[in-house]
DNA sequence: CTTGACTCTGAACGAATGTTCTGTATAATT
DNA sequence: AATTATACAGAACATTCGTTCAGAGTCAAG
């Protein structure tokens, strides 16, 4: 006995997967028994719910009993992975970096001016406040950052040599994206770009620093090169 | 008249806000106007029903009359916005390229070995079929491409000048990483590492683009340099 | 003081929705 | 042939849940 099923998904398996997902995807809650039965050619409510609990039990969804809409998709992205990280404005020397507010609301940020990233993609467990900002120039072209590359960051006040940091200069009132090496006499601010020098500054100078690089997205343009 | 609220965000519209989105986080679906209602400290599902109406005509939220857990918040990213990449495996000069089945599906990929990416994030509206790799090697070093990179790539069997492929060459089972040129007496793959040697094929010579670089995402180490 | 918005309560109604039960048909197993 | 497990239908049931309504308290304007 129980040879038939050897495979465990038959073909309504599937379309109740699949109708999940696209009822997902276009009205962001989940569908009813009833509901789910009409699109796939499932007359019974009972029906429905016998399959319903054989994909639970086989681990590709979950449900919430008694409860109206209670299924989700094991395994599909949940929002509660998702983060959106502000890109607060561009970063070039010469100019200052834009004023970053601390508590990112829910209401403040359209998609237009943020990076939806999921944790599990970011390298660090600790997300909090991150920020990103768009970098305009060549000065850390060979550090493998590119004009019109997005910089996500998390706030830092200090770094360790060789770390990548946004820092501010409130001589020159710049804010720049430099390496960090400390140094006997000061701080040296090297840029990755070869024809760029390195940045001096004295111990006693003031120097600010913002943030540190966590990743680097690039958006290749089809015509790139 | 008119006058007494200015603002327009009081703190029962706040907190209910909130709460939506929490919920969301926890439950992967919206919650009902009565537990809204529990846990804002409002006592009438009548009353949430009116602020929901507010709500709704500010813009911060979408309902769905008549249906359960009708509610999402506007602005907020949604799952329809996401999108699961996965990653085939690592791409290196002498490797193979893993095999890419096509049609992601669903039930495949899990967390660990895909990258999650808003569709706002991506560079191209094109987003079918997107596969992502692991960088292997400093081969395109110097084109900003590191070692460890995710690579986001689109399928693709031609190219244009200049475009960043992953090429599979027959002859030595080789895959990589290129520029793609077109050449008077055949192609150019040209590496962007100066101290390695363009690879140039015949016209006649088999070679098979297999996608292009759409993205590039590089997670900093803290300790990177 | 009266009026009229705005906010809120409580209750009741009815539709939406998950659950359960009885029964049937088919195919594999004994 | 009898038995059993699986797949399905239909209906009935019990909540859950959105909606609506009558009324009440507050506060500012007329």
């Amino acid at each position: 006995m129980m040879v038939r099923k050897s495979k465990g998904l038959g073909p309504r398996h599937m379309k109740i997967l699949e109708f999940l997902q696209s009822y997902w995807q276009e009205n962001n809650y989940p569908p009813t028994i009833r509901e789910i039965g009409e699109n796939t050619e499932i007359s019974s409510t009972s029906v429905v719910n016998y399959y319903l609990d054989q994909l639970e039990k086989m681990g590709k969804i979950e449900r919430d009993r008694k409860i109206s809409r209670g299924v989700r998709l094991t395994g599909a992205p949940s929002l509660a992975e998702m983060l959106r990280i502000p890109i607060l404005g561009p970063i070039a020397a010469g100019l200052p970096l834009p004023v970053f507010e601390a508590g990112i609301s829910y209401e403040t940020e359209s998609e237009a001016h943020a990076v939806d990233i999921a944790r599990s993609t970011l390298p660090s467990r600790d997300v909090d406040k991150l920020f990103a900002l768009e970098v305009q120039g060549d000065s850390m072209i060979d550090a493998m950052i590119n004009d019109g590359d997005i910089v996500v960051m998390k706030p830092a006040i200090e770094a360790r040599n060789g770390e990548m940091v946004a820092v501010w200069l409130p001589e020159t009132n710049e804010t720049t994206l430099k390496y960090f090496f400390k140094e006997k006499d000061g701080y040296r601010l090297q840029p990755a770009n070869p024809t760029m020098k390195p940045i001096l500054i004295d111990k006693d100078q003031p120097l600010e620093i913002k943030g540190k690089v966590v990743m680097v997205i690039r958006k290749v343009e089809s015509l790139a090169v």
